[in-house]
DNA sequence: GACCCTCCCCTTAGGGGAGGGTC
DNA sequence: GACCCTCCCCTTAGGGGAGGGTC
């Protein structure tokens, strides 16, 4: 019968694999043709063979290595199956989780942008309900209002230390912002040891404060050296308009565009203050 | 400032990178130090230039290769950031679509091992009822009854083939079998020409047949030899108590081992027949 | 002595040849 | 002429050295 000694183009083509997988197969003998001509290297397959290839195949659509393959196949202990089954399904769930925590991120970070797009640039103060946020804060001994740029940046590598050995994800790590208790607020001082990250409101891994909603008094800028002026100008729109007070500042970097200009990052901030109307 | 002028330890122990990482990144034009020591060699970072970083691991987090974070870097085009984002997303998705894919796959399997452990092995006929199914079909012009062993692995091959020209996932291809027309089968005469496999009740991406809920008449084996006497006996059985032939033979293989043993696949199949009590 | 440098080899699962025999 | 063989180089994002200068 021709039929049952399949060159190694036949086999492939049956099989819907390339010669070259056949051949690293036959290399790292997962797979070993059943006859191999010593003269002329030429390898001739079994149709039956495509029995263990199809093995394979499945392992491989399991997300199994070649190695974890070749290493359960040749032990052959039929009871394994189960084990490396749950073991495998296990690994398919938490990259699942995995990637679905970098699509939140992503997600987080396109809204940010409409954000962007519609909020005004142009040092205007507006209000804004904001909904309720989660953030994850960490507390310096250093002042904020006290630094420059420069300071600036180790306060936050500081942070992503934190971060990590928080064993919280990176990807956190683009939407960070600092914070003035309202107590020193309403003294008027601008002092800042706090820097947080915001925290998705459904991740209950993460332990993290909540930040009421509440109507905030903006403005947004992209200049690091503007801040405490517009926090000032904030304070003074408060104070004109009967406004009072009802929160902690938050300084929130909504964006950073990937480019750095003068030296600087290149972002985008929102000065946010919750308020109430003064009660007479 | 000493501090504005970092070494290589300690901008990777800033940002929580390995030296390595920095030297590849310098490398690839990522991110170069603000000075390079012509003599020594020795690179020195600003600590400003831990925001470029930032990007990249932003960048890398929502799954960009180092080529894409490059391109998307030196090209600078801020308005690109959620076209780009945009993608990143759309790839995400589709990631997790393929792994749940994978996990369903998987988890079936474990499925069949449950019910592999629980199931008589004996040759014992028993009744099962099986909820509705769906499943894929493949007409040949082989009769599967005609074929030895070597044959019914062609019928598979060609099976597969035509699972991939359907753009199937081969994991599907784990869970097969034949059938036998219910006409057909009412003659005594046993042929096939069918070859299926199984696909998710709850994929509606794939056009399949339904099989419907039941009370099956089912017999397991491991020989594939034995298939024809098997469903002989179980007709036998449907003939001496009364029951009814309701819908089509199925022959499904339910488990198969990574083991072959006398050149055959090692696998645990249920014969099934559909029926109900006659009617007096 | 701790730090940094430049090679260099290694990892996954093949893809894409080149150059030369074989059916 | 179509098929098969054995090299050989290439891809991602670094990790882990060795051997030798530098702070």
């Amino acid at each position: 019968m021709e039929l049952e000694k399949l060159s190694i183009g036949q086999m492939a083509k049956l099989n819907r694999v390339s010669e070259q997988t056949l051949r690293l197969y036959d290399r790292e003998g997962l797979l070993n043709p059943m006859i191999k001509d010593e003269e002329t290297g030429y390898r001739y397959y079994h149709i039956i063979q495509s029995a263990r290839l199809d093995m394979i195949q499945y392992m491989k659509s399991y997300g199994m290595t070649l190695k974890q393959i070749k290493a359960y196949l040749s032990e052959g202990d039929v009871n394994k199956i189960k084990e490396v089954l749950e073991k495998q399904r296990a690994s398919l769930d938490s990259q699942i989780r995995e990637l679905t925590y970098r699509k939140q991120a992503v997600s987080r970070v396109l809204e940010n942008y409409a954000q962007y797009e519609a909020l005004p640039k142009n040092d205007r103060i507006f209000l804004q309900y904001i909904p309720r946020r989660r953030i994850y804060r960490y507390t310096t001994d250093k002042d904020f209002f006290d630094q420059d740029y420069t300071g600036y940046e180790y306060m936050l590598r500081e942070l992503k230390i934190h971060l990590e050995a928080a064993r919280l994800p990176m990807i956190y790590f683009c939407n960070v912002g600092t914070m003035i208790k309202q107590e020193t607020l309403r003294t008027g001082k601008l002092s800042s040891h706090d820097v947080f990250f915001f925290v998705d409101t459904e991740d209950d891994a993460v332990e993290a404060e909540s930040v009421d909603a509440a109507m905030y008094c903006c403005i947004c800028s992209s200049d690091f050296y503007q801040e405490a002026d517009n926090a000032q100008k904030l304070l003074q729109y408060i104070e004109e308009n009967q406004l009072e007070i009802c929160g902690d500042y938050l300084c929130e970097v909504l964006l950073e565009f990937p480019v750095i200009e003068n030296e600087q990052r290149n972002w985008f901030y929102r000065l946010q203050i919750p308020v109430i109307e003064k009660s007479s």
